[in-house]
DNA sequence: CCAGAGTGCTCATACGTATGAACGTGCAGC
DNA sequence: GCTGCACGTTCATACGTATGAGCACTCTGG
């Protein structure tokens, strides 16, 4: 029971495997409608459908986007980092009808994925590919780019020599509206509470927060916003004795230490201290912070046009394309508290 | 701009192609030492990496396996059908170097997705497939199957004179022994509340239901053993005043509805009447009743190496398989309440 | 009646790989 | 010196598709 093949619906049709080839694929000016429908008939009792890999090969699409996440992509818990983006990635291939290919076979023994493995780069197999994943491989990165393969990447990565095209959170200008309305609701002296991750999207927020702080001249003196990313014991025993009434924070992990250490020396949220967080999707579970919300299936939505764009127009300059975040209220921010 | 092909890398190792595709994909017997350094010199230097595509033309398989739901696989902020059956096959595609085709390019206007659409069938694309979806299409199941494509399918499907492989959840065994372990608490009188769906998996349910009941003798005069749907006020009110002390949902949606009409009545579960439910994940939001539980994700491991089995081997007749439910403690069973 | 322009189709080839068959060489055994 | 054999390597081909070039034929206008 071997597939069918196009000289198979040739035969039957009554006429050359080109034509087959030329019928199912579109290019038809010169075929007249009346072959057309023999080999289509041909094509459908035969069941005839394209070989994927063959057509490939030519150097043909497969309306087939690939799916690369460098970590698996459904990890154990629903808040996951992964599903709202894929929730947008599936919704918008199936709305352009195209299939996707979740690339899992790159697993390695040490639970990281690879997409260069014992030689193989799976990706091809897909017309483009979407890659995601916080730890993404800077070097697979930059080979890709340089052999031409088509892809986008889901979030700010930087390579040297290499021009990757992102779709990126505007974490800039979210950082900084975030500020701002700390500001308009009074507060002038912050605390910045930074990740001793370094990442390109971390740097993001960093810029849009000292934006902000610089406009509005606020007050700034904690290590964070200096660059360490240290969130000791006697920093803070400062914080809760010093003139700060607003903290933003990176995540939402180092707000919750922060709650944690704050509560051991008495002081509450908002009550003492304003808190609010450059992460955020809307709707975690556990305490409401103010935020910022990651569109992540706006996004998921985006790259998969932005894929499909370069696929269909692959000589075009590839672009990154910034998002806009909304901010969120939650039960964190207050107005300033006067301490005496 | 292009990636090297074998062809180049045995021309910088002063060999033939041949020798270097046996030397990169490992049939080295008759290659010395020597020679395989040299191509493996000139694998690294250019960077060569194997075309899949190609590979894929050449041994017919794609190591590519299929995904069909036939509804959105990612349901939009659902509680999630799927995604428990998804985690189980990807962690088992990974383990054994398989890629996911997830098609959700078959989608119709009308929010179903189809198989067969347009007379092709996308899903060739893969080497085999897993089905799955409450409301699988019988008729395109049995087109597949008499177009020889392999594919399994999560839970029972039966289409005459065709035999699908089926990942089937053993209710027959878990509905038994859940009737059994209510009989072992002491109840002898029950009544079984029955859905309006007509389905293979409530058709095993049903059975392991009654054989539990004749095997030990138990009463039940309810119209969902009889095989009526109904759960009508009339109903309600001879249950109330009836000798039943257990009752057996079908799923989960049928218990709930049974505890708001004994809330009406006044009756408490477990006070009164003792509820246990054939469906559940065993971590469901809300109550927690007693129920079986659906061990999704090694359901869906286990689909991986049936399909992956058929694959390897496509003359093996193709089999069935049952997988065992554990059954859950909750907090809806208790010994049964003497009525007066 | 012929040049030129369509029209309807086929030929031939390339894409990159894997592999059975074949080839040439050197060497042991008789 | 010839046969047989092991070794190292290459040849040739197939996988299924897409496509530029080309062929045979018909029609149109001059």
């Amino acid at each position: 029971m071997k597939a069918p093949r196009q000289s198979d619906v040739a035969r039957v049709a009554g006429v050359s495997q080109s034509a087959v080839s030329r019928v199912v694929s579109g290019d038809i000016d010169r075929i007249p409608q009346e072959t057309q429908e023999r080999i289509r008939a041909a094509v459908k009792e035969l069941g005839y459908v394209p070989n994927a890999a063959a057509r490939n090969l030519r150097n043909k699409r497969n309306r087939l986007l690939g799916v690369h996440t460098f970590e698996a992509v459904f990890p154990h818990a629903r808040e996951d980092f992964y599903f709202e983006f894929l929730l947008g990635i599936e919704e918008r291939a199936e709305e352009i009808g195209y299939d996707l290919v979740l690339f899992t076979s790159t697993g390695t023994s040490d639970g990281r994925r690879r997409i260069y493995r014992d030689g193989t780069n799976r990706l091809n197999l897909a017309d483009g590919t979407v890659l995601l994943g916080a730890a993404t491989d800077r070097e697979e990165l930059a080979r890709l780019w340089h052999d031409g393969y088509l892809f986008v990447h889901i979030g700010r990565r930087e390579v040297p020599g290499a021009e990757i095209p992102c779709i990126i959170p505007d974490y800039v200008s979210a950082a900084d509206r975030l500020v701002t309305s700390l500001a308009e609701r009074g507060h002038r002296h912050f605390a910045y509470l930074r990740s001793g991750i370094e990442q390109e999207a971390y740097a993001d927020r960093r810029a849009g927060y000292r934006n902000a702080v610089e406009r509005l001249d606020l007050q700034d003196r904690s290590p964070g916003f200096r660059g360490e990313p240290e969130l000791t014991e006697e920093w803070l025993d400062e914080l809760a004795s010093g003139p700060e009434t607003a903290v933003v924070a990176e995540n939402i992990g180092l707000a919750e230490h922060l709650r944690t250490g704050l509560a051991a020396r008495g002081l509450s949220i908002p009550g003492d201290l304003s808190v609010a967080v450059l992460e955020g999707s809307g709707d975690e579970p556990g305490h409401r912070w103010d935020c910022l919300v990651i569109p992540r299936k706006e996004i998921g939505r985006i790259a998969i046009d932005a894929l499909v764009a370069r696929v269909e127009n692959p000589d075009e300059e590839p672009v990154s394309q910034l998002v806009a975040c909304d901010l969120v209220a939650g039960e964190t921010v207050a107005a300033p508290r006067v301490k005496e």
